[in-house]
DNA sequence: GAAAATCTTGATAACGTTGTAGCGCGCGGG
DNA sequence: CCCGCGCGCTACAACGTTATCAAGATTTTC
């Protein structure tokens, strides 16, 4: 490895210019900075971490704590596996500020949050990511020195949180079914005891109300749980068939996520219907494996791991800089639009009509 | 923070005599140990990384470069998602050897793999993990002097590389096969210029032979590009309808994915054939997120992603101690069996006989 | 045209640690 | 008594970077 020493010497200058030129400090000549950065280049020169922690620096680390990518054994064990896009957000807005992310994994034990915590302060790392599956509340192990910013959770003590808006997105996906003329619109929650199962519910309740849409027409149910081929298909199918038998049944379903669609489809073309023509269809997540799997592709409420990753990341890098950063911040969830929705045709409420076919943009 | 100066003072010794006592080297008189323990105790005193780091000890630091984790921009592409298997594997054995995993994202592109690289010996890796999404050949910028092994791939120089055994999963899948009676068996492989394409249809064949079943009687397509919702369902869709009409249409089909599975069903299901009475299904990767979903559920082969990084980062820990590692290691692919394989009925080859169904057991 | 002000640059000393060389000491053998 | 030899320890020089301060180069000002 190339030393500060070795581009003095290429580009004939000393040492102190060279650390000049590297770390942006005003007054080197245009030449001189030019010469220097041409022997950096040639001599593939990056400064040693450890002398410039030596002098004082910060270290340019990163440390993020995730449950998401290892959880357990051999078996793979998909749960959670969708925060990886939160690592990619955060892994994205740390290089584009130049630090090195760095990644570790709590195994969800609490103990191993705080071991990890330490180490990563053992190596002097700047700030701390803490990344959870899902949206819920943590309880931070011992706060430390070392700033933390909270991705897809939150805390009691105020600890600065990036969260997914569900109430947002479902208020939005609502909305956009109303706008298409569905009144009787079911929604198929995911365990009631999520956060995201309350704040979901919330938003699908205040579109109802607003656009006038008597509540008693429509329904929800709570209490899937995702185990990724577990039973619990029971429950879904029960739920299912149940609000497909009533009277008034609704036009458009909405699901907790996409998989819950993806596994609902089967049970909804053994009742003898079609999706989109008499069932609209919405997903949550945006799991484009599924979403662009199934006939026809899935409509879906898009949740914003990504950029959650990115704000967490940014607020972090924010608060490192002195700035400060919001105590929460809601990242807007979006309804992507794909085939499994169409409007309600104009005529009434008879959903089984089975008539015209209007022809889905995709 | 205390420094190894400060220890010396307080315990009347020199500072090399410290030294000596925190690295637990020989030749200190227990009561010189005893004071310098003392002082260090009280001072409370923790070695400085960053100092360590640049007199070129250890960094507990194992960099791991991968395209799985971030590829793109905000619309989430999940391909090479299965790749943070291998992160997991990694993580896992780096914690047991008391070694930090620094994960970072080459985006595919070749100049970041490189740059990446020197940011790791920048921050003094001891070594470095590469993996890709795909079983594939990769060219490696400037070997550098940082030891690498490369994790679902391989180069020409004869890098240490942990591949998986494409070869020996489908062998096992197509003898599983006919070991159940079936003789006409379909393969729908990956794209022709996959690396695991041509293991795996060596593997095929090579079973079909030991099997002393005719070669005339299966079939094997490859051409199928998965793309996660893309188009090229139509090339599957064709491939299996061909395959199906035949005279002698296999009683069998192997996939390239589970996905492909997946997306097959539907057109077996639209040709009037069940599964697994009339046809058997087996996939490939063990995406359980897929494989438990699908009724019935997926039989298939294990990608073993969790193990591969496992033993990369085993056999990097290895040649760091001094100890070598082979050139190659084959990682097994075990058939996973769930419910879409059934065994011919005794009778004949006659598979549209749709009479009695042997009861699967799960 | 010269002095003053400003802009560039370089020699050198830190930072906290470990490696090297060597010093004094006590001991046993010549 | 002296030599050689471990032992226990110390002084000092690295490692690669940034900070200080002063000197040299250039521009501005009168």
């Amino acid at each position: 490895m190339a030393t500060i020493r070795d581009v003095a010497r290429l580009a004939g200058v000393s040492i102190k210019t060279v650390s000049r030129v590297i770390n942006h400090e005003a007054s080197v000549r245009q030449s001189t900075r030019d010469a220097v950065t041409r022997a950096v280049a040639q001599l593939n020169f990056e400064p040693h971490r450890g002398a410039r922690m030596m002098r004082g620096q910060g270290s340019g680390l990163i440390g993020m704590i995730t449950g998401a990518v290892s959880a357990s054994g051999d078996p793979p064990d998909v749960s959670g596996l969708s925060a990886i896009h939160i690592v990619r957000g955060a892994l994205q807005a740390c290089r584009e500020a130049g630090k090195t992310l760095m990644i570790a994994d709590a195994l969800g034990a609490q103990s191993e949050a705080a071991r990890l915590l330490r180490v990563f302060e053992s190596h002097s790392a700047e700030g701390v990511i803490f990344a959870t599956d899902y949206h819920r509340q943590v309880v931070l192990p011992l706060p430390g020195a070392v700033p933390v910013v909270l991705a897809n959770c939150y805390d009691a003590a105020g600890t600065p949180a990036v969260l997914p808006d569900d109430y947002g997105g479902q208020r939005a996906a609502t909305e956009h079914l109303a706008g298409l003329g569905h009144g009787r619109i079911g929604m198929l929650g995911l365990e009631e005891s999520l956060v995201a199962t309350q704040l979901r519910r919330q938003g699908f309740f205040d579109a109802l109300r607003e656009r006038g849409l008597p509540l008693s027409d429509s329904r929800f149910v709570a209490g899937y749980t995702d185990q990724g081929g577990g039973t619990p298909v029971d429950v879904l199918e029960s739920a299912l068939r149940e609000m497909l038998s009533e009277p008034g049944a609704p036009s458009a379903i909405m699901f907790g996520n996409d998989l819950m669609a993806l596994k609902a489809l089967p049970h909804i073309m053994a009742a003898g219907l079609t999706v989109p023509d008499d069932v609209s269809l919405v997903g949550f997540d945006n799991d484009v494996r599924i979403c662009g799997t199934v006939q026809p592709q899935l409509t879906t409420v898009q949740l914003p791991y990504h950029e959650i990753g990115r704000i967490a990341a940014e607020q972090l890098l924010s608060i490192l800089d002195g700035g400060g950063a919001p105590p929460v911040s809601r990242v807007p969830c979006e309804v992507v639009e794909r085939g499994s929705v169409r409007p309600m045709p104009a005529a009434a409420d008879d959903r089984r009509a089975g008539g015209a076919h209007v022809p889905q943009a995709v």
